[in-house]
RNA sequence: GCCCUGGUGGCGAAACUGGUAGACGCACAGGACUUAAAAUCCUGGGGUAGCGAUACCGUGUCGGUUCGAUUCCGACCCAGGGCACCA
């Protein structure tokens, strides 16, 4: 019963189509823009799930708003199209992944039609498309052009089942992250690109951002930003010196050893010759550790004593010098000064290897007192002063003296950007006999994959390109040349695609500078929380490389931010294939209608929450489309529809438009929806309905549900789309109520409620509280104290 | 271990800057319509005691501030997410 969704829905999204009604004319800069962004999705071999949906209707409902209120919108999709599992399946059916990968897309593409999302198609990219890695090249050329793009030996994890080296981003607890398994530490070439030459712009530029708190924090907490000291030890004996980093300079006279990475560069030359058996047994030791083993925070921390001794400059003492695996080599300085005294993992360290210690804080030794405001003793330039004094004179002093001096570390590495594998965008250079790296010039762009046979990586861990004889060796000005055989990650398309969407087919430049300039930053971003991190701060780095070559003009690419929360299934786990509580919203859709899925979606919680499905919810949804419907189908209602107001509605539907055009503005769609249904089941009660509240309804309920009020909007006599109609306002006038319900308390407990006129005097107020009967029971016989009266609110009566 | 979120009926949740806790919906119960059922419409539901008006209890736990606390402060417990020896 009902609505026929079926006919009703592809009846709007054909007129939607035909009429090109999403379109945006980016080049119209007469309204305000508005530019509504979702993390494109990877084309799976699974479709959409019901995930997808919240996160595309929770911008779909902006966008449909937003045009309504006036905005020139954007609203764009594409495919984030290279990554693993293509090439895995081309492995095992041997079939080119981009015809797998396109099959999907187009799949994805009929399901997001089917949904009525009014996205913007004539936008729609693919990383994989040509004229798109043409450009994620030509990026990756600019990056190389400013040295932020290198190569580096450094070891990585290499994974010989996969046959492929991963970021650590990509290993979990020593394994795969795909496939799960074994992963082992191999030096290896690799590109690198230098985010950290921006570690402090990405994270300065944090503080402008209208991001979740969280994603602020995780980000703030990965690029690791300290402000400590760098204070340089002489080797006793010797002309050789290191430098550590601290952050508590300040207990620099608590220093008793000190420790450098195993790996650090000075190990072998110092070494002393009774120790070097030690040293080395120590060195095999940690190099069958692996990785796991090595980060064990519960193990002991280990290390040895190289029998060489430093010379802490402050006050010319001997203290000697070890290496332990708990000092990483490529943070800091690879080197650290240890306070037994007053640090834990130093404390424990040298009770295990009995290392003198040497109190330097008050208070107690065995509690480590790092109490703030804890003051110093035994340093004689800084006795009796607090921790942050402490630092400021010493800091100054170590300058002095030519021994140290403030630095800024980060924790935030380079990340390691080229894989082994076949399904990515092909770097390029070409490499001529001398190993001299000459990247190719702009118009050999791009730099397509050849066709292969065999995709799997050679095992060796190079990637399959190496087997593209054809491909690989290439002249240049003469000189025989072989290309670079790496790819790169998934990420080097999501990094850029929000650019691109503005001039997709442009052939000269990313995109028409003037439409950078005018819709840039993105005004709306939504998409899941499990990239808080990389994509995001990835994104960031190659938009601040952008702004340097001033090819964006805005420093930061996406000014707010919203993470939608996940769908659980209805046992309140996470939706998985293998836990069986998967929910397929093509059955939804044919079942109960588009419509009535978004509702539902929209409807069952705050968006950035997690939650279980509700088997009923869809079918609930769609009761209450029905019901709307009614209004305009059943000749009960439909009588009642007047073109003159009784203004018996105007405040619930006056505060209905307030209420939900903010709570939509805030992407609280569960409230406004409930007040969406307030103000239909007042139109149920009201004896007339004054048409253009009516209207106001279905206009507020579309972007929700668009073809249902489509088809409801056409039935109220108007020609043409709702999406020229405007978004209904609020008269300030109407929400002024004449009388209020207001709580009498007594001594803090509830005890009465009265309506009075809303400007009654107060003096006249109290005295109908105190004469009620209900009050007058817990105020006789005693002595009232105080009467506090908040206005509209509430009076509250205290008695003996 | 550290950082971030959150904890409210049988369930999903709501509550503005401290001011009537539980809007809206699900499920449930009762009624109307129907030969009947479904659909629809109307009504009722935090708990305990009571026929009842009413009383007491109630926003993870324990304390505090306040006339008044889901909201603020302190300590703790639990769940989810993130990080991993960061000097």
């Amino acid at each position: 019963m009902g609505y026929d969704h079926k006919k009703i829905e592809a009846k709007w999204q054909k007129y939607w189509e035909e009429h090109h009604t999403f379109e945006c004319d980016v080049y119209d800069f007469s309204k305000p823009k508005f530019y509504v962004l979702d993390m494109f999705p990877y084309p799976s071999g699974e479709g959409l799930h019901v995930g997808h949906f919240e996160n595309y209707t929770a911008t779909d409902i902006m966008a449909r708003m937003q045009r309504l209120r006036g905005y020139n919108v954007l609203h764009p999709i594409g495919w984030d199209a290279f990554g693993l599992p293509a090439e895995q399946y081309a492995i095992k059916t041997n079939h080119h992944p981009e015809e797998f990968t396109r099959a999907n897309i187009e799949r994805f593409k009929t399901q997001l039609k089917k949904a009525g999302f009014s996205y913007d198609w004539s936008k729609e990219i693919a990383t994989i498309d040509e004229d798109y890695v043409k450009w994620t090249q030509w990026i990756f050329l600019l990056l190389l052009k400013d040295n932020l793009a290198y190569i580096s030996y450094q070891p990585v994890n290499f994974c010989p089942a996969l046959g492929t080296v991963l970021a650590n981003e990509e290993v979990i607890d020593g394994k795969s992250e795909v496939g799960g398994f074994p992963v082992v530490r191999k030096a290896m070439r690799q590109w690198m690109l230098k985010i950290t030459a921006y570690a402090d712009r990405l994270e300065e530029d944090l503080a402008t951002l209208d991001w979740p708190h969280s994603t602020l924090e995780m980000q703030k907490n990965w690029i690791g930003k300290s402000i400590g000291t760098r204070v340089n030890f002489k080797i006793d004996g010797t002309d050789l010196s290191f430098n550590i980093f601290t952050t508590r300079v300040d207990t620099l006279y608590g220093c008793t050893y000190c420790c450098l990475a195993p790996e650090h560069p000075l190990v072998k030359q110092i070494t002393s010759k009774e120790k070097e058996k030690d040293v080395e047994d120590y060195l095999n030791k940690i190099a069958s550790k692996s990785d796991l083993e090595r980060t064990d925070l519960n193990k002991e921390k280990t290390g040895v004593f190289i029998g060489a001794y430093a010379i802490n400059p402050i006050n010319e003492e001997k203290v000697p010098i070890y290496i332990a695996d708990y000092v990483l080599a490529n943070y800091g300085e690879g080197a650290v000064m240890a306070v037994p005294a007053h640090d834990e993992r130093d404390y424990a360290f040298a009770k295990a290897h009995h290392i003198e210690m040497k109190q330097v804080l008050e208070g107690d030794i065995s509690k480590q007192a790092m109490i703030d405001d804890a003051k110093h003793i035994n340093s004689p330039l800084i006795n009796g002063k607090n921790i942050v004094e402490s630092k400021i004179i010493l800091n100054k002093y170590l300058k002095e003296i030519g021994k140290g001096e403030e630095q800024i570390t980060y924790k935030l590495r380079d990340w390691l950007f080229s894989r082994q594998r076949y399904w990515g965008e092909p770097i390029p250079v070409v490499f001529l006999d001398d190993d001299k790296i000459v990247p190719l010039k702009e118009n050999d762009l791009p730099l397509t994959l050849p066709h292969l046979e065999e995709y799997k990586p050679s095992g060796t861990g190079e990637s399959p390109l190496a087997l593209a004889n054809d491909w690989l060796h290439v002249e240049v000005d003469g000189k025989e040349a072989r290309r670079e055989t790496n790819t790169m990650p998934q990420w080097a398309g999501s990094c850029w695609y929000y650019i691109r969407y503005l001039d997709p087919h442009n052939a000269h430049a990313l995109a028409d500078p003037k439409l950078i300039e005018h819709w840039l930053p993105v005004d709306l971003y939504v998409g899941g929380a499990e990239h808080a991190v990389l994509h995001l701060l990835y994104a960031r780095f190659w938009h601040k490389v952008l702004y340097d070559h001033d090819i964006v003009k805005c420093k930061e690419p996406f000014k707010k931010l919203f993470h939608q929360g996940m769908i659980l299934g209805s046992n309140y786990e996470k939706m998985s294939k293998s836990r069986g509580n998967v929910v397929n919203p093509d059955e939804l859709i044919e079942q109960f209608g588009a419509d009535a899925l978004r509702f539902f979606e929209m409807f069952m919680g705050p968006l950035e929450a997690s939650l279980p499905w509700n088997d009923n919810g869809v079918e609930a949804a769609r009761k209450y489309l029905d019901r709307v419907y009614r209004l305009l189908e059943s000749d009960e209602f439909k009588n009642k529809i007047v073109e003159e107001n009784d203004h018996s509605l105007d405040y619930v539907y006056h505060f209905s438009v307030k209420k939900v055009t903010e709570d939509y503005l805030n992407l609280q769609y569960n409230t406004a929806l409930a007040q969406l249904m307030v103000l239909t089941n007042e139109l149920y009660k009201a004896k007339s309905i004054y048409r253009p509240y009516l209207e106001g309804l279905i206009i507020m309920l579309s972007p929700v549900s668009p073809h249902l009020m489509e088809e409801m909007y056409e039935m109220l006599a108007h020609n043409g789309s709702l999406s020229e109609a405007k978004w209904p306002t609020y008269e300030e006038s109407y929400l002024k109520k004449n009388t209020v319900t207001i709580a009498i308390q007594v001594n803090g407990k509830l005890r009465a409620t009265l309506e009075v006129d809303v400007d009654i005097e107060e003096e006249k107020m109290k005295e109908m509280a105190l004469n009620l009967e209900t009050i007058k029971k817990y105020t006789d016989g005693h002595e009232i104290k105080k009467i506090i009266v908040i206005k509209h609110k509430i009076i509250s009566i205290v008695v003996s």
